[in-house]
DNA sequence: TATGAATGAGTCTTCATTCAT
DNA sequence: CATGAATGAAGACTCATTCAT
């Protein structure tokens, strides 16, 4: 029993391991770059040991990303029962996304900076993806109903305010030579005036300059 | 002399080939899918001859990636000749960034989605991509200068506006599965949020609730 | 002692679910197909049982192939109870292997069609091969001894006669895409015509044409 | 001039070299055992050199096989030439085929006893193999039209002599360890028995024993 | 200048096998 | 007795790169 433990125990943590090794080494050179072989080197493992906890390497990469998403999601859910204003509660999602993001920036590269194969079976829907974007359009809905802010489509809203701040987060991680304002300002204003758009009743103008229409037709 | 130009022409025009021929290949299909045999193929050179004119494969695709971003840094400063208010300027200039973006995307992915080693050789000071960074600075200040935004800091402002464009543009790239709005719908939602934004006066309030201090100490 | 009996009893009936799972396997797939852990997964044991009672996938291998031509030596041994002319239980005995050879394929390969070893500790001389061939042999001899065939040498007619017929195994099992007419028509005329070239009286003249004696020198 | 033609001797003999090597290999361990490295290795030249040479492994293989049966196809047609009975062209046929495949067992168990996969595309018609046996076809032929031998299917004739002279060679190759009588004898022995079986008038007895039709089935 | 030949290092993955438990 | 964990060696094949010519 104690052995069964301590063996459960042992496979567990050589689990982790693995996954940590790998969304490193993922987050620093991509998928492509990164070997089964370096992988194992990294923890003192034999390549084949992997293959006892990964069935392959598009396993081993879907496992991090699959936490990384969990993970994500679970802090964005525990927000909504802190008590606060809607508007509050959306603030926040936003910060925690940004902060999730950069103090996990290789689980974060590899599942929102690396190129993704359309084809893969494992769909959006349903996953922990699917469970963190939801909570943030949640956060947009409940300020919609409480009138903190106006928009056409929640949906748009939530999308576009997720740009922004995976914007930042990504700029964050991969732009270490760029001289940056301070992260926090440059946070908060981009938040903060975000928010402020959102608020102002005629938010969406129509373009003054009549219409780039051709330049935009490529868009779907 | 004859003979040294027509050579210097020659070894210009084959280089150009080389640039163009893995140009397509690289937008086609991305760094790593591209071999140097491939490239030599289209041109019907032997893969040798491509060492002649470039030391590697990474100072080859650094080349292409290096014009492609010169085109865009051309897109963005031919703007500021068109006929149009500063905020059109503004607005159109993130259009053009993005609509790049979007129509390179291996481009753009190396350059900005890649995680960049800090000591590389290649600084963001004087490439191609700051060249770009510039015009938009300028941009959101011809806006304040002419009083249509207003902000505490022009630089602030624009890195928001850049990281804004910037979370759209790596989205669409790489989150292929994701149940994207209508791309054109979400770029203008934010856009024109954003500049909504920038146009209160109130425009950086402090956040209500007092202070996520401790949340933030990790940020710089 | 009824423990060990058990144990003993248990010992047995596991070998022997090991040899007839990996004999299936074998059967079906081939030597390089079949791997250690593919047996194991049929007998839902771990792979490291099967080394409890196999060396080696050799040892494996080579135990149920001796198990295989076991059965044909049994085979050709019953014939001789059945009641026949001796030339009918040589044409039978002929028929039977060539019947079992091409029914165990993948047994047959490993045995006869591959490169043998001179130096591998499993001489032919006492092996169920062996005793197989022996059968025939002594059908040839009984034939003889009835003065149905006429022979110099028994042993030489009896490996003439095992060559034919191999011949036929052979190809049968290697040759799939050989446009072989009906299987049985060839079978029956090889058999026929060697009994009857046996029956003739100067069945072994002196080629017409003097001597390719030098041809012939590499042999032995 | 001089040097390209030093270069295509080179390629030329690099390639025989490859083409020994493997088929040496080939021979002693089979197919699936040899490994391109190994091939490689014997030669003393990296594993990709071979790819220069070779599309594949298949490939490699496939040219080892046309190459032995284009030889023994050029062999046999040159027999034809020779001054000779109908009988002793088909005799010394067959005791070339047998020669041939005794002193070129690597290429013979490559071409004729490693089990081929049926659904490859390199067709029976055509290839040099159906050059080969179509020597010995019309060896048959001319026999029959010369009333030297009767058959009622020069065909099954014909695959029925070379089952023989096959399982002869194959034994040759294979057993090294079995105490055959005289190779030269038993050789002498077996094509004697069968031609003089064929020239026996009824040659093709039905069996005395009534009908072993429910064995026999399963042959196709 | 251009190249044919060659390679070293590496790709993912599989397998038979061992060892401590 | 049986096994879970682990591995060394190898599998075909590819690629960027170099070197002698």
């Amino acid at each position: 029993m104690g052995t069964t433990d301590r063996r459960e125990r042992h496979r567990a943590s050589l689990r982790r391991e693995i996954l940590d090794a790998a969304s490193r080494l993922f987050a620093e050179e991509g998928y492509q770059r990164v070997t089964m072989r370096r992988v194992a080197e990294r923890i003192d493992y034999s390549p084949t040991t992997i293959y006892l906890y990964f069935r392959d390497k598009r396993e081993l990469f879907g496992a991090i990303c699959d936490e990384t998403f969990s993970q994500l999601a679970s802090k964005l859910e525990q927000l909504k029962a802190t008590p606060d204003t809607p508007l509050g509660h959306l603030r926040e999602g936003l910060r925690t996304y940004l902060e999730f993001g950069t103090s996990h920036p290789n689980h974060y590269v590899v599942t929102f900076l690396q190129m993704q194969e359309p084809s893969k079976d494992s769909q959006f829907e349903g996953s922990a993806g699917a469970r963190a974007f939801g909570s943030l359009r949640e956060a947009v809905g409940a300020c919609v109903a409480a009138g903190d802010i106006r928009t056409e489509s929640a949906e748009t809203t939530a999308q576009a305010l997720w740009a922004a701040v995976h914007g930042l987060t990504a700029l964050f991680i991969t732009m270490k030579g760029f001289p940056f304002v301070s992260r926090k300002a440059l946070a908060d204003h981009t938040i903060d005036t975000l928010i402020a758009g959102l608020r102002t009743p005629a938010h969406t103008p129509r373009p003054t300059v009549p219409a780039q229409s051709k330049k935009w037709d490529y868009f779907e």
